[in-house]
DNA sequence: GTTCAATTGTGTATTTTTAACACATTATAG
DNA sequence: CTATAATGTGTTAAAAATACACAATTGAAC
């Protein structure tokens, strides 16, 4: 590798030294199951941390971007392709890594648990509940701390909140996953209508199967008014 | 360097391989002066981007955090201690930066310009404008973008905006601050009404001095109101 | 098939927030 | 003393957020 001659301030150190920092990101994948938010977690292997919980993370190969170590961990992991990601931020005590100094750079990432069944059964993998998750190796609870804030501001003013969901729900799935995240409670007259009029949803005359009461409508995102999957008119 | 365990998929790769990634902080350094956001920025001198403006950063030392390597640069660039700062984004695209994979860790910083008169002579540090920065070395529009972006959203409901003032400012410096932050023409009573009601500020029963027309009331930022500087009562 | 339990679906009034808007006042410059 | 350029101030209208109650529909239990 040449030398980075942008940094003029090298001083007495070696370009070797500045390379003895490893880069990694870890995933907050979170899921929504039993109206509940979930977070993918994993058995901490290494010895200062045995039996905790620790988020998904890999370090970064050196011929990836950080999208797509990203992607590549949620992948390998949860067999997911197309997900949400969002960046968060990035951690970098000196300490925070037992081993040596790791910078990681943290993302949340929504899946939807019930279209995509997850193998979970023979390592161990473990979705648990965001609102008690006791103690987590590394860092990684200050990590989910910083992340479900994240979700939290992001869910206010932009629709992500539908990557958790199947494709098709009902009102009172929808308005429990946003109580699940935000950890309020939500007026249902008030919440109904801020969607309709939001118009982020879309009707299927559809009703809900299989619940013990009466059923609700059910509908779908309505992707087309986010400019996604674009229809060109010609 | 001890292995890290935590990562079981090195697979073909070796340990080597992962610390060939280098690390730096990027400051996107804010400041305001004569009606206009500035941002200061320092000439290239690597061959690729000879001449081109760029942000002020460094590599991040193997010992130091990423936020202490982020008040050295401040620091060493500014002569500032008690800055503003937050962590915005992190970027690593492979190619990023034509020495080789170097992962970048964007911040931005508010300093107040006229406090703090900086020494720009005998390097070639600049306050340039923020709107009509026209190019910049490697990926550093799209840094100064992303973190003026956030600059936004954080001026809307968090008081960070008083860290680009002199301590005394009048309404009509704060106000022209925001229309230059946001880019926008405020309505100038519903401002005033807004900052009062909000008690973000403090009058000081002064005037302006040396302007040629009606002197305005001077203020301070109402920092009793944020925790910050607590009065110990005994 | 009647009743119970649970949940859906719906509208209005109140409060709060935001936005639009004009004129008298005060200082300096000439 | 007049012109200029800014400061300082309140009200009204529109929009958004909040609070709140009852009838309708289904499945389950009897």
């Amino acid at each position: 590798m040449k030398q980075i001659s942008r940094f003029s301030h090298l001083g007495e150190l070696s370009d070797k030294d500045y390379f003895r920092i490893a880069l990694s990101v870890d995933c907050v994948i979170f899921g929504f199951e039993d109206d509940e938010l979930k977070v993918l977690v994993i058995k901490c292997n290494i010895k200062e941390y045995k039996g905790k919980w620790s988020l998904l993370g890999d370090l970064v190969r050196p011929d990836e971007d950080l999208e797509g170590a990203s992607y590549r961990i949620l992948k390998e992991r949860t067999g997911l392709d197309d997900v949400y990601l969002e960046q968060v931020q990035t951690f970098g005590k000196v300490n925070r890594h037992p081993a040596g100094r790791v910078i990681t750079i943290a993302n949340f990432s929504l899946v939807n648990i019930k279209d995509h069944q997850l193998k979970l059964s023979d390592n161990e993998l473990h979705w648990h509940p965001v609102n008690d998750i006791s103690e987590m190796a590394f860092d990684h609870k200050e990590i989910l701390s910083t992340c479900l804030e994240r979700l939290r501001e992001k869910v206010a003013d932009h629709p992500v909140v539908f990557n958790l969901l199947p494709k098709k729900f009902s009102l009172r799935e929808l308005q429990s996953l946003y109580e699940s995240i935000l950890n309020i409670k939500l007026d249902r007259r008030n919440f109904r209508k801020k969607f309709f009029m939001m118009d982020w949803l879309v009707d299927l005359d559809e009703l809900e199967q299989d619940v013990p009461h009466r059923p609700g409508k059910l509908y779908k995102f309505n992707q087309a008014k986010f400019g996604r999957k674009p229809k060109k008119v010609s």
